[in-house]
DNA sequence: GACCCTCCATACACTAATGCATTGATGAAG
DNA sequence: CTTCATCAATGCATTAGTGTATGGAGGGTC
């Protein structure tokens, strides 16, 4: 229903359809579906063309998948470096940041989240997309790793909190990609985690002088 | 290739199926493939029988989801009020009995929990089942709560400590209900949990005299 | 204006899966 | 031995979805 829909390649120049606008559409469609219910059929439909378009753009629906996998990985490596590279003096303020980041995955919808969770849906399954998660997970634990460990000075505690914290945030991405997820949630899955694996741990060993 | 599946109605007595034969076939394919990939040939297959059988125990489709999430929320239930009945006086051992319970959900093959993920991941469509699955998480948090409160015997942090803790234990079963999952890390999961969520608190706050 | 490249429409073949109706086999109850 | 409920086999209609072949419209290029 997006476009009108002009019969029979009446399409104008700015209507026509690159691969990227199907990439869109596949991920708007992952989002609220899940892998299992990603179907050419439906992405052509909200494109408002036929399959046709499709097998232009892609050999097939495996090849569709493919690659958006691996654009939601390179986004995801350059969101890493992006974070890596806006690293201040302050280990506490980073990380209160970074979690802030991490709960408000894509806006108020939440479609990055919800993108996140089917795609390790897909990796029960799929010992390929298993590896690609691990990888992006280890990733994300290093930079967590590195702010803990200015905070608290000590390896071991920081592999453990950069750990619990982790499996927080991805237990929060749980409870944050229901329907009917209030705000109110967010903030205070933020605050229980900032309160007692963050801030406690600047008190235990105060920032340095 | 469950049963010889000897043809034709030449089923002896003890190879006859019931409605929890099916049920459990499906239990079985949900774990390893989700609810989207539940299908009725499938389940007929691996129990050696044809379609017709399954017609006459079930209306439909999703009347077979509905019934076997109704199971689940039973057992769900049933398992709750069984762990309430358990409670020791030491609130710290009785939550370290909590971890480990959770974490070993289903044994080595962790069924039930990769069981549990698949039914959230239905819930972030099906408002219906969202519905279920909070209640089935109140009832789980009240019980933590509980023990919690006794641990620290302030009720926010006791609410707070809950939560994380659940939060944890979620996160958990993402990294746990990959392929290749280690029991290693198992292990490092518990040791984080418990060592900065339990044993923590006790010594915040010393078990009353 | 001839040519090519990009994008899309159309039509068809194929597969998978559901739902249902009919019939058949089996064993237990009487 | 009949009757009846239970469970299973078979076949068919239907729907949904994929993949592919073919061709055509539009615009840019020389």
């Amino acid at each position: 229903m997006a476009r009108p829909a002009a019969k029979h390649g009446k399409r104008s120049d700015a209507q026509r359809l690159g691969r990227d606008d199907w990439l869109d559409a596949a991920f708007d469609a992952v989002v609220d579906g899940g892998f299992d219910q990603l179907r050419v059929v439906a992405l052509a439909q909200t494109l408002g063309v036929t399959r046709g378009s499709f097998y232009w753009h892609f050999a097939d629906h495996a090849d569709l998948v493919k690659v958006l996998l691996a654009r939601w990985q390179q986004r995801e490596i350059a969101e890493d470096l992006r974070i890596q590279a806006e690293s201040s003096d302050d280990p506490q303020a980073d990380l209160l940041r970074l979690l802030d980041l991490a709960l408000a995955r894509g806006g108020a919808d939440l479609k990055d989240l919800r993108f996140e969770l089917a795609l390790r849906g897909l990796g029960r399954r799929d010992p390929c997309v298993a590896q690609m998660l691990v990888e992006v997970d280890a990733a994300r634990m290093a930079l967590f790793e590195a702010k803990f460990l200015r905070l608290t000075r000590d390896v071991k505690s920081a592999t453990d909190l950069a750990a619990l914290f982790y499996l927080a945030v991805t237990g929060g991405f749980q409870a944050l990609a229901r329907p009917n997820s209030s705000a109110r949630m967010a903030d205070y899955i933020r605050s229980v985690i900032a309160d007692h694996l963050i801030r406690r741990q600047a008190v235990a060993v105060p920032a340095q002088a």
